[in-house]
DNA sequence: ACGACTTTGTGAAGGGAGGCACAAAGTTGC
DNA sequence: GCAACTTTGTGCCTCCCTTCACAAAGTCGT
């Protein structure tokens, strides 16, 4: 199901355009996947296509956004204040698709009261004031990786179950807490790995 | 194979603490997979623990950064300087994993000239000089989604032949070149999923 | 109203990754 | 030198995801 965000970011480019209807087929290509993928995707959300004709690209995209509980804002707060931080604090990307970035925090007293992108930065200990009062949900996590673990088990402790995680570390948390990572270097490396894979097979057959 | 990067930074952090020999056991727990998948990881590489007494912490890191293509340096090229691309070429995670940010680009003509971490911005048609001259083997995209493939054909066309992508739009590329995505929005998408499965489940059975 | 055409939804087949469990191999103690 | 113990490497089984292919269902032209 982590396709679904795909799907809606390419039917909300056809509504742009003014498309009102698309076949799996087109669809499928606009999110670089296979048609039968596609509709088996969609067919568990329920049948929402008709048959020779395709899918209604509003009444779909409103589909996917409840499935995927886009209907409502979703507070997030940033911990973690350094460089990716702030860069994080400055994207817009967040609110345009339903994500109110509600607090930034920091473990530092020194970085604490300074604003950030028109924010004031909070201590940790305001967490779960955060969680019980503005309902925070999601925390994502932009410290270095050596307090990662410490920023993870502080949003836990508040009752964040959401987590994503852009330090380079595998975090321990409860079963019932979800963590997504973003890591920047293991893609790189990966990237590594494939350019030297090239390297190779041009050094055997040129 | 993804998971390799994640083995060689278990095993740095067991070397920093100057331990000697792991046990598939113990990395596993360390890299956040079970030991059974880990072996069989390893094994692909070739064989190179002791039955009985584990893995050279040292040795196998080499091994890994063999495979992965990391015994060289990657230069790397970051397009496009808004936010997200200035907070990139900032970020020091690159040199300390042998990749070296080698040059910062815009399309922009008001942007190519100013100084961004220490380095002047440059025009995308310095691209294929970059290529040529330095090696340059990765290209990073960090423009706005809109030009996004226009960056990807660029760097293509260059002779790049792995892109990391960070714009929220899937891109198209020949066979030859990789493509790794690292998308914010949709990460944040499918942990509103699974907050929205949380609610309904304690709304269910609270 | 009917037949030709288009496109969805799904059953069945295929493939790959993960986990289990155990034999092989090496170590340690006596 | 031998036996008990530890830990790797791997064969087998299972399960999930993907792909193929086609019947069902709906549209459009006449």
């Amino acid at each position: 199901m982590a396709r679904l965000p795909v799907y809606l970011r390419a039917l909300a480019a056809l509504a742009d355009e003014g498309t009102e209807s698309v076949s799996s087929e087109e669809l499928a290509a606009a999110a670089g996947v296979s048609s039968a993928k596609l509709r088996k995707d969609l067919s568990h959300l329920g049948s929402y296509g008709v048959r020779g004709v395709g899918y209604d690209v509003e009444r779909l995209a409103s589909e996917i956004a409840t499935a995927l509980g886009l209907t409502q804002d979703w507070p997030v707060a940033i911990v973690g204040m350094g460089n990716l931080g702030r860069a994080l604090a400055a994207y817009r990307g967040f609110a345009e698709r339903g994500f109110r970035v509600i607090a930034l925090l920091d473990r530092d007293p020194r970085v604490v009261g300074e604003r950030v992108s028109g924010s004031r930065v909070r201590p940790m200990a305001d967490l779960a004031a955060l969680v019980e009062g503005e309902g925070l949900a999601i925390g994502v996590i932009a410290t270095p990786p050596e307090s990662a673990q410490e920023a993870c088990d502080a949003l836990v402790a508040a009752g964040v179950r959401s987590v994503l995680n852009f330090a380079p570390v595998v975090l321990t948390v409860p079963d019932a807490v979800v963590v997504r990572k973003v890591d920047l270097s293991t893609e790189l490396q990966i990237l590594a790995f494939h350019g030297q894979r090239l390297a190779v097979a041009e050094a055997v057959a040129p």
